[in-house]
DNA sequence: ATTTTTAGTGTGTGCGCACACATTTTTTAG
DNA sequence: CTAAAAAATGTGTGCGCACACACTAAAAAT
């Protein structure tokens, strides 16, 4: 039942017979201390692991931040735009301890418009960014220039190893691809062809794509039951007739068993394929919980959707980098969400509107 | 670009022309306040949506608070082992604010135990409490008490509806048992068998595993394609021969085509049978990510789980009480959680320890 | 008309910390 | 041996809020 009394700055110094200015130069390594006195409050900080009360901290320190959020045009697209709530949302809840956010969006098809709004970006000189890093060759520069100016950034959706940022937000990939290949292979057997959609991104750029589709592959070769082949369409534009050639072949396959969609988008787009076409009985898996995905579900058409919680991958980014910049605390450098699968059963319970409000450290 | 200013009662206070001390009265409904001041002050709130500043405000008060935890011995069964956790991490992550947790056990068979135990967190005078209110008759008498007392309380794992309770964390346990069918009947047909399994609880009391089962039922008669019947066993004790003797009558199916387990523990028990008998092919769900469960799913005697995530269902449950007496913010009446799908290839991103820190409301 | 009551209001302090500034002590220079 | 510079340490203020307390003015009682 010892009373476990927590530490303040006060006590510090009265133990090392000291006032609080010199435990503050001490912890804070600022200022010129004695050898003496440093030794000293050395000693009392390890054995009795001060911890700083977080809130005294920071309602002293009156401080604004300014956050910059670089992301593709919600209006482009509606994952995007279940990302840009949760921005909002961060925003919101942060905003009481000083931190601002900017949203800068850029054209999710063009590289150009990346590249203008991450100059806008630096132009804002903001304390922190947050990005999504959808252009592999051109976001590698930006991050150099974000190290060599010392602002901290945050990746989210999708990651770059060698970015060196302050945390990546996201989901494992591959890993995801083989989830999907796992929900359209259950309960099949025989021979079999699956498909592969990518829908209206640039394959060339779109290292996440690739890496659920190799994910889907490896799966299907380790696990499938019997012969399957794999077809994998890309469908640069919404009047890609190529595409629609292809896919009606593809669709006429008696052995089609499954489709598999690499973007929440395109979930709905393939859906609406399958039904025109009066194959919605094929296994369909996609990803998020976008309006039309959960219609799709709803109705049968999509049968698995993997969430990828772009809201709060989105709110998490905000909150790690007010959490470094307020709090001084850092964020783990990955933070992988779980692989959430949706069906028709379980879908209401994620649609309910859940309490969600800011993590301060400790 | 409107700089929002955000406002402090000192704001109020000056554009109301009154002292700070009047519109504190106001805000908290203390003491005595002119109708001209009040109403004065009332329009600058309606208007202006005071938020008051959460953290000067604990700040202040120095206050420390005492909360209960009333469950089942972890020792017992590692679900609640689990949830034990929750509730230290809950502890540790709180201490900063003034907050105690005192956790009281019972055993997990014994109704008389639960009374005892009771009576020992209302000796405690507890500022709140936690409960897992798995004996239903035994419990509805306490939250009387507690509700006379004052002591705000919350629910977690098991929901009393009628309890009057500030919260009730958990799931839709019917639901729940809808989602395990159709996990159970996916990619299947034809004339079949499906077995219930709850193992070692009173069933006259378990509300919540018969809930589930009667999800599971609905879901097959509405949605199986094909005859079905479904047996329920029910095994009292590890030592239940009829049980036992049931249970291998029902396994000897020629046409058993699922195993739905109603609670965690007892999942690994019938995965172990299911592989003593050899019949691991036969499509098995229960619940939970305990050591054993990940192991089957592993192996494949498992093919899914729903997580309960009884972890966080406690941390929850202490994070709610503390908000609401530190920060006088009330959680909503009921907090469900989603029904998540635990398969072989998602269940690695479920296993990852992810940042999870105390949030504070606003 | 003076005292007492009370409705209404204002002021002051502290929570733990950061940081600017004031003060003391020690060192170095002249 | 004093003056100036540098090093080390102490003090004070404010962040926004809650709450105890002090105070004023008007109403009620004597």
């Amino acid at each position: 039942m010892a009373k476990k009394k927590i530490l303040r700055i006060k006590d510090i110094a009265k133990a090392a017979g000291v006032s609080v200015g010199t435990v503050d130069r001490v912890l804070h390594k600022r200022g010129k201390v004695s050898d003496k006195a440093l030794k000293k409050i050395n000693a009392i900080l390890t054995k009795n692991e001060y911890k700083p009360n977080l809130i005294a901290r920071t309602l002293g320190s009156n401080k604004s931040y300014k956050i910059a959020a670089l992301l593709p045009n919600p209006q482009q697209d509606p994952y995007w735009s279940i990302a840009y709530q949760g921005i909002i949302q961060a925003e919101t809840e942060w905003s009481h301890y000083g931190l601002r956010v900017v949203s800068c969006v850029f054209d999710l098809l063009k590289k150009e418009s990346f590249k203008e709004t991450a100059e806008r970006v630096l132009k804002q000189k903001p304390d922190g960014i947050l990005i999504a890093p959808i252009f592999y060759n051109e976001t590698l520069p930006y991050f150099k220039l974000f190290y060599k100016k010392g602002i901290p950034y945050v990746l989210f959706n999708t990651n770059i190893t060698e970015s060196n940022g302050l945390s990546f937000i996201g989901q494992d990939l591959y890993q995801s691809g083989r989830v999907a290949a796992e929900l359209i292979c259950l309960g099949q057997q025989g021979k079999a062809t699956f498909g592969v959609l990518h829908v209206d991104e640039d394959l060339n750029d779109s290292v996440h794509l690739l890496e659920k589709e190799r994910g889907f592959k490896d799966f299907i070769k380790e696990n499938y039951k019997g012969d399957s082949s794999i077809e994998s369409l890309n469908r640069t534009s919404s009047s890609d007739f190529s595409f629609k050639k292809r896919l009606a072949a593809l669709l006429n396959k008696t052995d089609l068993k499954g489709v598999f969609v690499s973007s929440s988008k395109g979930t709905a787009t393939a859906a609406t394929f399958l039904k025109s076409h009066g194959k919605d009985g094929i296994r369909l898996v996609g990803y998020d919980l976008l309006e039309k995905n959960i219609e799709y579900l709803k109705s049968g058409a999509i049968d698995f959707l993997i969430h990828q919680k772009p809201q709060q991958q989105a709110f998490e980014g905000i909150s790690s980098l007010a959490n470094h910049l307020i709090f001084k605390k850092d964020p783990p450098s990955i933070n992988l969400f779980p692989l959430e699968v949706i069906t028709r059963q379980n879908m209401g319970s994620y649609l309910i509107e859940r309490p969600h409000s800011i993590s301060i450290p400790e």
